[in-house]
DNA sequence: ACCAGTTCAGTGATAAAGTCACACTGGCGT
DNA sequence: ACGCCAGTGTGACTTTATCACTGAACTGGT
């Protein structure tokens, strides 16, 4: 059931323990995981799948912070959990995902007797820090056509997306998404329709 | 030694070891704490004081991140001696500082023998995800105009601060700052003058 | 006190990005 | 076949970023 997670990692007398109180969970793509303001259940611990974590400003604007892959805790869970406050932000599942729902009392004992389990949830802290920083670099410095050749470069074709989901990916408005394909589509190197984007390597 | 830092509430044993292996530096107001590139030399544990991190983008341009204060521990660290990559941004000490720069080894056994310390660690990366989503979103979505108001309402005139400085605490450019700083003294908010801004309630 | 060098600040011109308002269009359900 | 509506296109305007340059304020040396 704990597929190749780091749980299975654990000393059997652990893993025993883990496998009793927690309980795997199962989400299909397009589910919301959790919203802003909203109380922490638990903690995730991603076994498979992919979630996008995004936050709305008081403008009513939204940008992805980052993506949660396998083996990733969430760490905004862990704060909630830590400090009793809601979600700063929300997390949607892209691609249908399981999760193992630690609970409080097993994620304290799992940081106290697995220095592996610590570790993860290290590795996961340091790659969200990461991403973040990255972030704010691309936000505050970086040109919105760069940015949005790369992310288009970073898949493959055709894109089924929106202009508006893609403004969310990049921080942006709808309408300079709209304005920069359009030109990216006049210098030949994309084709648009609604909700679609060929890229035509060119 | 140890002042009032997490470090007191270890048990005995562990405390002996820490006091014996910790080496505790003070840092003058003005010493940079690493730059970006460098690999880490040891855990900072804040004492005391306070350090700015802040990183620059490909285009030169930089940004304050977050800041460091008593009983935070680098998270950045952290990541630079699990991973063994280099420091992505770098920190500045602000006021004269103190901090105990923790070994790995010592830090691996806190972590398992603590659970206050691991609590501390736990709200350090708390802070600081919190800090850079929150800074994700102002450099995103508010207006300049706003951001640098409140940034002058949030200290005490008269400030010393040029406008260079102040315009990689916000992330923008020099003559942005200049401009909206001007607009405000036409406006009577502010007095400038070189190095200095007064900020005249009125 | 004067000068040279350097840092800091102000500003015009122009380009990029964000905002607001509104028109158009492709696809779906009835 | 029609109406509906999410998705897209675009003009007009504002805000922010960038480039290039000027001048003012401070520094240290003579």
């Amino acid at each position: 059931m704990l597929h190749h997670s780091i749980l299975e990692t654990l000393p059997l007398e652990l893993q025993k323990e883990a496998i009793e109180s927690i309980q795997v969970m199962r989400f299909p793509a397009g589910k919301i995981l959790f919203r802003a303001g909203e109380h922490c259940q638990g903690l995730p611990l991603m076994l498979s799948g992919a979630v996008k974590v995004q936050m709305t400003g008081v403008s009513g604007n939204s940008i992805v912070l980052y993506r949660m892959g396998a083996d990733d805790i969430c760490t905004l869970s862990i704060g909630c959990l830590m400090t009793g406050y809601g979600y700063r932000a929300e997390a949607f599942v892209e691609e249908e995902s399981e999760a193992a729902m630690v609970p409080r009392g097993l994620f304290d004992r799992l940081m106290d007797q697995s220095a592996a389990f610590r570790l993860g949830i290290m590795e996961s802290y340091g790659r969200r820090l990461d991403d973040l920083m990255l972030l704010v670099e691309e936000v505050a410095f970086r040109r919105m056509d760069e940015r949005l050749e790369e992310w288009l470069d970073a898949r493959r074709s055709p894109i089924h997306i929106t202009h508006q989901e893609l403004a969310v990916e990049l921080g942006t408005a709808r309408e300079v998404v709209s304005r920069l394909l359009k030109e990216l589509e006049r210098k030949g190197r994309v084709h648009l329709s609604r909700g679609r984007i060929d890229v035509t390597g060119s």
